[in-house]
RNA sequence: GCCACCGUAGCUCAGUGGUAGAGCACACCCUUGGUAAGGGUGAGGUCGAGGGUUCAAUCCCCUUCGGUGGCUCCA
C-alpha cells in the first residue's frame, strides 16, 4: 500500500504503485486533465524545495507527498514548475523541427531556464540557421504541437545505453551519458516525443509534460553562439533560444514586458534624456558624462560625501597611475596583466632598448621582473614565494614604468603608510571616488555597466583586528541608507566565504572565522535574504557584494564590502599598539555603489530615467501661457535658482500643451504652468510627472520652498512631504 | 577575444545596382493660445571607414572600425 500526501494534508491509499497521473484522476477529471506532473518527496518534505519535479507517468513506489503540478496554481499565479515542464518540453520540439529542416545538426544540451530555454547544437559544415529562419521552425513546431504526441520515457541500462549512443555517433550525448553516470545514475533515459523507435528521441532525464499539445504558446527568439562544456578550445555550438508558455496571453504578456524592458534600458533611454554618450573616437567602455548625467553623477557623490563626514571618513585624492613597483608590491602586476591597459613605458626607454635589439618576449620580462633585493623583502614579509625566482633579475635590466591603475587600494595603503598610527588613531577611513581602468574584452562591454574606465566610490578603513566586525557593520548600513533612500529593494547579498578546503587564501584561520561571522552577522542586519556561499572569498578576505539585476534580467554586482589580510602585510603596513609594539592592521574595501557607472546605469533602470526631484538634472520646468506671462515665468524660475534648485523657462511659441508634452518626454518632475491668471492671485499651478492632471494651484513661495525642502529631504517622487503628495491628498 | 546579426539626417527608422526619403528635433515666419503635439517655410546626409567587382555600388564581395545578443572573463 502506498500513502499519497496531499498539500492541503489529506492523505491518499493506493493498492499498488500509482503514477502522479494516476493520483491526479483519483482527485479528478480536471485535475487529471490539467495536471502536466509532479512533485514528490518523503512525507512531509517541503516540496518546493526538497521536492523532486517528476513526469506525470512517474510511479510513486512509495509513501510521499505529492503536490500536482498544473499550469497554474490554486491562488492562480503561474507555476514555475509547470513553465520548466513546458520549456524543456518545447525544446524537444524545438529540436526535433530544427533537425528536420537541417539534416545532420547534432545536439548538445537542452535546458529550461528562468524565463526562455535554449538548445545547444553542431551545425553540419557551412550551415547556418539565421534569425530568418524562425518563421519555418516555428511553423514545424507548430505541426509537432499540433499532434499533440506524448512524450514517452523509455530506460535502458547504462552499457546498452552507451552501446546505443556510440552507434548512433554523437559524441556530445555519449558525453552527457557519461557525466550522468558518474553523477551516479543507475540507468539512462530517453524521451520519444511519441512512440519510442517511431518518433523523434532525446537522451533525456526528463520531465517532460504528457503531451507535445500541452504547450500553449511558443517563440523562437534569438541565436547565440556557445562553446562546448564553455570551452572555447572545443566545438562551437549554435545556441538557440526560445521561449514557452501555457497560453498565448502569457506569451503576450511576456512580449510585453520585453518590450517595456527595451525602453527602460539605459542605453536607450540615456541616449533619450541625454545622460551619457560613448564615442568611437574616444573609445570602447569609455564614458563621456554628459552635463545632465554629471548632475545624477554630483548629487549621487554629494550624498554619499554627507554619509562619509558623519561617519568619520577623510577624503584623498590619488593620482590616476603609479609606478609598477606600486604594483608590484600590491601583487596586481603582472597577476592580472590581461585585465590592465598596458604598462607605460618611457619612450626614449623603448626606442634604446628596440636600438639594442630587444626582443618583445625579453622586453615583457624586463617590465614584470623585479630585483632581488625586491623579491626577497616581499617573500620574507608574506612568508610565501608570492614573487617566483624566474622573475628576479639584475636590477640594470629591469624596465620600469607606470602603469594606469586598475584599482585604488595601493594609493591608499600608501597615504596610510605616510605616517606614523597609534592604536588610538584607528580605524582609518580613506575615501575617494577613484578613476580605475581595467581592460575588458570588448565583447563584455556593455553600456555603463560594464567599462573599461570607471570611478569607484572607494574607500580604505585600516582598522584593527579588534575593530572588523563594527567597521564592516559601519559600511552596511551606508550600503543600507542608500538603498533605502533610493527606493532599491530588489538586491541580493552575497556573503563569499572561504573554501574550506582551499589553501590559496592567507592569513590566520582564527581571524578568518572571525571575520566571516562579523560578515555574517552584518549582513543579518540588513534586512533581506542573503546567501552564504563558500569558495566566493576573495583570497584575501570575506566579503559581501550586492547584486541588482538590470532590465534585461542580467545580473551586476554593485557595491561590496572586503575584509583584506593581505596588503597589510604586502605594504608592511602598521600602527603602534597599547604595548608599544608595531601591529599589523586589517584593511576594509568598500564601494556602497560599486562604480559611479554601474550604478548609475542600473539607476537610469530602476527610475525608468524619471529621477526623483533631488537627482534631476532638471528639477522644474515654468511654462509661460503666452509672452504675456513671461516676466512672472522669469520671476518664479529667478526666486527657484535663488534656493539652488533646476529651473528653466519654456519661452517657446508653443501652446501651452506642447511645452507640457517636451516636459514629461523629459521626465523633469515638476511643471509650473504660469499663466495671467496666476500672475495676478502669486500662485503657480503645478503638475507632476506621471501625474497627467493639473494638480492645482498654490502661492508662489509656498511652491518654491516646498519644491527646495523636497530636494534638500532627497525624497523619493510622490512621497510624504513632496509638492506633489501635498496636492493630491 | 569568439560566433551570429546590425551600421542610411542630431534621434527613431523607410528605401534602391543608375549618387536618397519620412516623422521628431533644429532655424525662420505666422499664431499669444490655460494643461500631453497650432500652421507654414527651410536647412541638414562623401548611406561607419578602406579596398574590390561593375559602364555605374548606399545596395554585391573582402577587410576594418563600432554596436547588439550570447559564450568566455570580471582582482
Amino acid at each position: 500500500m502506498v500513502r499519497i500526501t496531499l498539500p492541503d494534508g489529506s492523505v491518499k491509499e493506493f493498492a499498488n504503485a500509482p503514477t502522479v497521473g494516476e493520483v491526479a484522476a483519483s482527485i479528478g477529471a480536471g485535475l487529471a486533465k490539467s495536471a502536466l506532473g509532479g512533485r514528490v518527496g518523503t512525507t512531509g518534505a517541503n516540496l518546493a524545495k526538497d521536492g523532486e519535479l517528476v513526469d506525470l507517468a512517474h510511479p510513486i513506489e512509495s509513501d510521499s507527498s505529492l503536490a500536482i503540478v498544473t499550469a497554474k496554481n490554486r491562488d492562480g499565479t503561474v507555476s514555475p514548475d509547470a513553465l520548466y515542464l513546458l520549456r524543456h518540453s518545447c525544446a524537444h520540439v524545438m529540436a526535433e523541427a530544427i533537425q528536420r529542416l537541417y539534416p545532420g545538426v547534432q545536439l548538445v544540451y537542452g535546458p529550461p531556464l528562468e524565463t526562455n530555454f535554449y538548445y545547444d547544437m553542431l551545425f553540419p559544415d557551412g550551415k547556418v540557421m539565421s534569425a530568418d529562419d524562425f518563421e519555418k521552425v516555428e511553423a514545424e513546431m507548430a505541426k509537432i504541437v499540433a499532434e499533440n504526441r506524448p512524450f514517452t520515457r523509455y530506460e535502458l541500462p547504462i552499457a546498452d545505453g552507451i552501446a546505443k549512443l556510440e552507434k548512433e555517433g554523437s559524441k556530445f550525448k555519449l558525453d552527457n551519458a557519461q557525466r550522468a553516470v558518474e553523477a551516479g545514475s543507475k540507468s539512462l533515459s530517453w524521451y520519444a516525443t511519441g512512440e519510442p523507435g517511431k518518433n523523434w528521441e532525446d537522451l533525456c532525464r526528463g520531465p517532460h509534460v504528457p503531451a507535445t499539445g500541452k504547450i500553449g504558446a511558443f517563440k523562437v527568439l534569438s541565436l547565440a553562439s556557445s562553446y562546448w562544456k564553455g570551452d572555447e578550445k572545443l566545438d562551437r555550438l549554435t545556441r538557440v533560444y526560445g521561449t514557452a508558455f501555457a497560453t498565448k496571453e502569457e506569451l503576450e504578456q511576456y512580449a510585453r514586458l520585453q518590450e517595456e524592458a527595451r525602453r527602460r534600458d539605459h542605453r536607450t533611454l540615456g541616449k533619450q534624456l541625454r545622460l551619457f554618450h560613448i564615442d568611437e573616437m574616444v573609445g570602447q567602455g569609455l564614458i563621456l558624462w554628459t552635463p545632465k548625467g554629471s548632475i545624477v553623477r554630483n548629487e549621487l557623490q554629494n550624498f554619499i560625501g554627507t554619509e562619509l563626514r558623519k561617519q568619520g571618513y577623510h577624503q584623498v585624492y590619488t593620482p590616476h597611475i603609479g609606478k609598477l613597483d606600486l604594483y608590484k608590491t600590491s601583487g596586481h602586476f603582472p597577476y592580472y596583466k590581461e585585465s590592465q591597459f598596458p604598462a607605460i613605458v618611457e619612450g626614449d626607454d623603448l626606442t634604446k632598448l628596440c636600438d639594442s635589439g630587444c626582443s618583445c618576449g625579453e622586453l615583457v620580462a624586463r617590465i614584470d621582473g623585479v630585483s632581488a633585493q625586491f623579491a626577497r623583502e616581499l617573500n620574507e614579509r608574506t612568508g610565501r614565494e608570492v614573487i617566483a625566482q624566474d622573475r628576479v633579475m639584475d636590477a640594470d635590466k629591469l624596465i620600469n614604468g607606470f602603469l594606469l591603475k586598475p584599482m585604488n587600494c595601493p594609493h591608499h595603503a600608501k597615504i596610510f603608510a605616510s605616517e606614523p598610527h597609534s592604536y588610538r588613531d584607528l580605524p582609518v577611513r580613506l575615501a575617494e571616488f577613484g578613476t580605475v581602468y581595467r581592460w575588458e574584452q570588448s565583447g563584455e562591454l556593455n553600456g555603463m555597466t560594464r567599462v573599461r574606465g570607471f570611478t569607484q566610490d572607494d574607500a580604505h578603513l585600516f582598522v584593527r583586528e579588534d575593530q572588523v566586525a563594527e567597521e564592516v557593520l559601519g559600511c552596511l548600513s551606508l550600503v543600507k541608507i542608500i538603498f533605502a533612500t533610493l527606493g532599491m529593494h530588489e538586491y541580493r547579498v552575497r556573503v563569499g566565504l572561504r573554501d574550506p578546503d582551499g589553501t590559496k587564501y592567507v592569513g590566520d584561520p582564527a581571524n578568518w572565522d572571525k571575520a566571516e561571522q562579523a560578515c555574517r552577522d552584518a549582513a543579518k542586519t540588513l534586512g533581506v535574504p542573503f546567501s552564504e556561499e563558500p569558495g566566493e572569498a576573495a583570497f584575501y578576505g570575506p566579503k559581501i557584494d550586492f547584486v541588482v539585476k538590470d532590465v534585461i534580467g542580467r545580473s551586476w554586482q554593485l557595491g561590496t564590502v572586503q575584509v583584506d589580510y593581505n596588503l597589510p602585510v604586502r605594504f608592511d603596513l602598521s600602527y603602534t599598539g597599547q604595548d608599544n609594539k608595531p601591529h599589523r592592521p586589517v584593511m576594509i574595501h568598500r564601494a556602497p555603489f560599486g562604480s559611479m557607472e554601474r550604478f548609475g546605469g542600473v539607476l537610469i533602470e530602476h527610475f525608468a530615467g524619471a529621477f526623483p526631484c533631488w537627482l534631476s538634472p532638471e528639477q522644474v520646468r515654468v511654462l509661460p501661457i503666452s509672452e504675456k506671462s513671461a516676466a512672472y515665468a522669469d520671476e518664479l524660475v529667478a526666486a527657484l535658482k535663488a534656493r539652488g534648485v533646476r529651473a528653466s523657462v519654456d519661452h517657446g511659441n508653443d501652446r501651452v500643451q506642447a511645452k507640457i508634452k517636451v516636459a514629461a518626454e523629459e521626465k523633469i518632475p515638476y511643471m509650473a504652468v504660469v499663466g495671467p491668471r496666476d500672475a495676478e492671485n502669486r500662485v503657480v499651478s503645478v503638475r507632476a510627472r506621471g501625474v497627467e492632471a493639473n494638480l492645482g494651484e498654490m502661492p508662489f513661495d509656498a511652491f518654491v520652498s516646498g519644491i527646495a525642502a523636497e530636494i534638500d529631504a532627497r525624497l523619493l517622487s510622490g512621497a510624504p512631504g513632496t509638492v506633489q503628495a501635498a496636492l493630491t491628498k
